[in-house]
DNA sequence: CCCGATTTTGACAATCATTCTCAACAGCGC
DNA sequence: GCGCTGTTGAGAATGATTGTCAAAATCGGG
């Protein structure tokens, strides 16, 4: 009951952009960080446009979608497109993708001794990665 | 660097009334609909206020705070102050604490097998409630 | 190659939760 | 009660995200 409401999807280059800077980083990125990396590379696209591109490219699961601490919006287009976490570099947002099958069964297990059904599970890991704590040691000696 | 450049800690009306509203459910609330259980209870207390005194409360470690889907603060006065996980009812918000030796361990294990460092992590368990399994089948015999 | 029906775009306004500003106010130790 | 400070609150400000709608672009057909 999300789309259906509209008739064929078009390619278009903003579209096109869009995936394409979004696979160019390894990184989470936010709507308008991209948006900035698009500009630029000399791709003029409205802000808007990302906007809706990503949200469709979530919903297409292509994306994967989740929220900083200070609750803006991050993509990133997964190698996977299986259920999978993610260890997330606070600082820089790298990001690497991890499984977790212990997990998967423990959320299970503790929803059903809870007599929940239907346990989804929010598993999402921050850190510093090892360069961003190189850089910070430079940067900041001590308070 | 966040707190100490303040005197001492005041108790007034207004932080007593937020924080005894809080108490006064057992589910996760956002600043707002605290702001309003307030005001319909007889206890004027800016918005601001609100929003100031439950980050305090955060930062004291008597409240929990995670975020909704689309993107809102929610708070709980948790029962216990040491570090646990949360299976919430995405039907009615009810909520059970609970523990995750293992899901502790095994993110900080994948952390550091990364070069990570000061491994946070976010692990929430959502699902449909005992009695909202039970209400839902009444409502909806099948599909 | 051009047309036209339909989808998309983009500049800008509108939302909305949350934070900031700062003068008026209220704890609390004396 | 006095005064020093921490606190409050009304409203402005912020900032990400979404809505608006006329102009522009896509793409199948002629």
């Amino acid at each position: 009951m999300t789309a259906a409401t509209h008739g064929p999807v078009r390619m278009t280059r903003q579209r096109a952009a869009v995936a394409d800077a979004l696979q160019g980083v390894e990184e989470f990125r936010s709507a308008q960080q991209l948006h900035e990396v698009l500009r630029s590379r000399g791709d003029t696209v409205g802000l808007a446009t990302v906007y809706r591109t990503l949200q469709a490219l979530v919903d297409g699961g292509d994306v994967d979608v989740l929220r900083t601490d200070d609750g803006e919006s991050v993509y990133r287009w997964c190698a996977r497109r299986e259920h999978h976490h993610h260890l997330v570099c606070r600082r820089c947002g790298r990001t690497v993708e991890i499984d977790g099958p212990t997990v998967e069964a423990w959320a299970h297990r503790v929803g059903e001794e809870h007599g929940f059904a239907d346990i989804d599970h929010t598993v999402e890991l921050w850190g510093t990665c090892a360069s961003c704590l190189a850089a910070l040691r430079n940067a900041t000696p001590e308070a």
